[in-house]
DNA sequence: CTGAAAGCGCTTACAG
DNA sequence: CTGAAAGCGCTTACAG
């Protein structure tokens, strides 16, 4: 495997200037560089990447810390941040947490191992009192909702808005007995509580007391746990006309669900969900759902992370929280 | 951020020790890992893993490059992957190619990808003809349709017996006017062809006419694909009663598709995916499917890919199918 | 516009 | 069981 080292000798250079060709510094005569191209081209010659990063103590690859890579919500906003990333010139690597604490906090950590210039950490199983780990120095954006005022920039889902406006959406379709799948942390500050929250919040407003046989939770936020949590729904004698669902997976689970006891959406009760997964475009019926601007997730965790790889990042960081756009499919006409 | 010699000089011991607690080898006395460890534990010390990678010649990190990241088949695939690697002490790391030629090409010879001690590649965008080009130092395992004979392991899918099957699958079920949705690459190896093949083949056999009005063309293997795909069907006056799809994704477009013209599935038309992928067990009709045995095929695909890492690796590279199931769901009832 | 020298932080033979 | 020395292949000031 040839080295630089050896480019320089074919090229008649020395190895400093091949350097800056490769790295396409201005200070180099056009006759020069085709010359060193050209043995480039001769001997194959491949940059030694971890040579590279050694010395130039960076990588240009951003760490991406996902709880599953399967998942569809994160299959999708990973494409996203790729796309964004790249054209900022960064490579993105994709690191499966599994959804745990301990894996959350040494993505952390591997990240300084791994050389990643940042990192983008879907949070999940960190906790309110795990902010202060968050106060690290690696560069990095927090995605989620289970931590929120750390020492970190942080993007947020429009979580409690999100599923209140589901809500309204249900009870203006005339829909009363509204159910809600959701997971387990209903106590503590997590996705489920968040978006609880907002269907609480519009019951209320709309005067619909809120009944706690409306609620089933589900431990996995996957369509096998929306499945089950419909069934359960049904079998209990719960006689509900609308379910908001705590994501579009579960909701399309629910679905499958629903129709597994031989009740169909949205004729006799009516489904949305949360996230636009693609997904949903396609199912039958289609997939109401809450849109929460994953453009501009992916777009802003990228661009803060990068400001903060900037020389200089002075300013305080924050929480964030993007918008949302209620999505009218057939589940809930 | 300390370094290993840091470490040495607060343990009182020599660099080369602390490398031998880092590296797990044998003969370290107990009571120096201890001192060692401790040392490592007070000063936060990481390792740099540029510096091991440099120094080493490897990275005990595989590639898997994919047509898309968001694409359920490859976030499933990839799922297993990573676990299998996991088990055997290597890291994942996801490569993008958008299923282009020179993207896939340029996974094999980029630098970037030159920091992997080898490659899986998902090979789409390669035809037979850049076979030679796939004779490279480079340890690698191709999977897909597009590259067979090369000298390099590869791992198929079974397209034409699966598709034969799904095809048979609907003859038994009282089918006669079978449609078939898939790719635009009939006339070359290509997954469209062979499961082209397999769906003729069947027909064939039963002494059904081939109808090339039944064949629907999609040049994009996605869920919009199928859908348009079912369009033209329905409103060509095909009359289908059996729709064999490429992949389940396009499969899910073409359930879609129908809704759209008022069809419904399987009770005007029944429809048979490939893949076995989570979002048709979930879907209604649930999805009949081929399944390709995704255990299998990443579990071939690290073995022989570990297999060319170790020492000597003399054998033969060759061409692996891997076995499939029939699934029989509702939406071939 | 180009070069000679130093060094990033590790691990690997080679000794003892 | 432990150490001293060399070197993996680059890039970065510093010169000229």
């Amino acid at each position: 495997m040839p080295t630089l080292h050896d480019v320089a000798k074919a090229a008649g250079v020395s190895p400093m200037t091949v350097s800056n060709v490769l790295n396409q510094h201005p200070h180099v005569r056009a006759e020069t560089r085709e010359r060193v191209l050209r043995a480039i081209d001769e001997l194959g010659y491949r940059v030694n990447v971890a040579a590279r990063n050694l010395r130039a103590g960076r990588t240009n690859t951003i760490g991406f810390a996902v709880p599953e890579v399967e998942s569809p919500y994160f299959g999708q906003l990973a494409s996203r941040i790729i796309a964004r990333a790249h054209d900022a010139g960064y490579r993105v690597a994709i690191e499966r947490t599994g959804a745990d604490r301990d894996n959350e906090l040494s993505a952390i950590t591997s990240s300084r191992t791994r050389m990643y210039d940042g990192l983008i950490l879907e949070a999940v199983g960190l906790g309110s009192a795990d902010r202060d780990l968050l106060h690290t120095d690696v560069p990095m954006v927090v995605l989620g909702e289970s931590v929120f005022g750390a020492p970190v920039d942080h993007i947020a889902l429009p979580n409690e808005e999100g599923t209140h406006a589901a809500t309204l959406h249900l009870i203006d379709r005339g829909c009363r007995r509204i159910a809600m799948v959701l997971g387990d942390e209903l106590h503590r500050l997590s996705v489920t509580s968040l978006r609880h929250a907002g269907y609480s919040r519009a019951l209320a407003e709309r005067g619909i007391a809120t009944d706690p046989s409306l609620l089933a939770v589900t431990h996995e936020l996957t369509a096998e746990g929306g499945r089950l949590a419909a069934h359960r729904l049904v079998d209990a004698g719960a006689e509900v006309d609308g379910i908001v669902c705590i994501t579009d997976t579960v909701a399309l689970g629910v679905i499958r669900g629903l129709a597994d006891r031989g009740l169909t959406v949205p004729g006799d009760v009516r489904v949305i969900g949360f996230d636009d997964l693609l997904e949903g475009r396609y199912s039958v019926p289609s997939l109401s759902t809450i849109d929460p601007d994953g453009d501009t997730v992916a777009q802003l965790a990228v661009d803060l992370l990068l400001k903060r790889l900037a020389p200089d990042p002075h300013w305080e960081p924050r929480d964030h929280v993007t918008s949302f756009r209620l999505v009218e499919r057939e589940s809930t006409a």
